[in-house]
DNA sequence: ATAGAATTTGCGAATGATTTGCAAATCAAG
DNA sequence: CTTGATTTGCAAATCATTCGCAAATTCTAT
């Protein structure tokens, strides 16, 4: 089954490249899509076919249950980690030398092998951290080792 | 509101110490627990209680779309992170020393702070890997095979 | 123990996300 | 332009998960 060319599936491709930085749903995807011709069956099915291309990454779903896809390229994103924000939602790339500072870590451990298109660690962003430390929260401040940053409600 | 200590909460509790090593999803505890008088509702209702009181944590979604939880006790697994085999699904514990590694790493190379209770690494485990190099043959050996449920097709 | 209040359970219906069936529209080639 | 392969749109069908609500269970204070 060879791929064929079409307009909703280049319409998407391209969103995708502009949307490097974020990870998103395809309800937000079919949305912004709806406007160029492109309908929620198109959407949902070439993410699969593009995905399957290896070029965006579903990683797990989101609170509210709807799966994340995220752009990933097998050339450039094949030899890092990926690191997701719980606050903003964007995705940071690990230079590959931390990369394989984490993996070489757990391997020795404990003899895991880190799959790294598979892997999203969760987090919290510098700058959503400095944001966040620098208003809110009038009551826990910085200050101790452990910091209790749980999954995001939203 | 406080917590009543009902049957099926307790079920469901003490099996999820017997199912510690091993992801699971909604269903599949549910599957495993009407024949203890568990209906699928107070699973979903119980989990979510669970989860709250940090007794298990939700890991993403699996392929299939539907989302997975595993043991997490604050006290035991609140400073480290877990691995998840993507061969044979059982959870794995990063001792702390080398979660701290990780997470140093991570955060001095992008100010990133982990979150560690929300995040699950993917790869292969020691055994499966060890076992897969051992006898790359193509084909199936004998029959000697385990016959845990492993069938959630239906 | 027992009544009354607070919670939880079971079920089936309601939501939402994703998939699928199918005829019509597109696409890659000749 | 014609043909066969693929993809699209839409609506209907599937799932996972949540909700509503009356009945059942659990807790607390008699």
């Amino acid at each position: 089954m060879r791929a064929y060319r079409t307009r909703q599936r280049q319409v998407l491709a391209e969103w995708l490249q502009r949307r490097v930085d974020r990870a998103f749903s395809a309800r937000e995807a079919a949305e912004e899509l709806t406007g160029a011709g492109v309908s929620l069956s198109a959407v949902y099915r070439n993410l699969a076919v593009l995905e399957k291309e290896g070029q965006l990454r579903r990683v797990g779903a989101g609170a509210d249950g709807a799966a994340r896809y995220e752009f990933s390229d097998r050339e450039r994103c094949g030899a890092h980690l990926h690191l997701s924000c719980g606050r903003c939602g964007r995705t940071f790339h690990v230079d590959e030398q931390t990369t394989g500072a984490v993996c070489r870590a757990v391997a020795a451990a404990a003899g895991f092998v880190v799959d790294e298109l598979g892997t999203s660690i969760q987090g919290i962003c510098a700058d959503c951290r400095r944001r966040s430390s620098a208003n809110v929260s009038p009551h826990r401040h910085l200050h101790a080792a452990k910091r209790r940053s749980n999954t995001p409600k939203k």
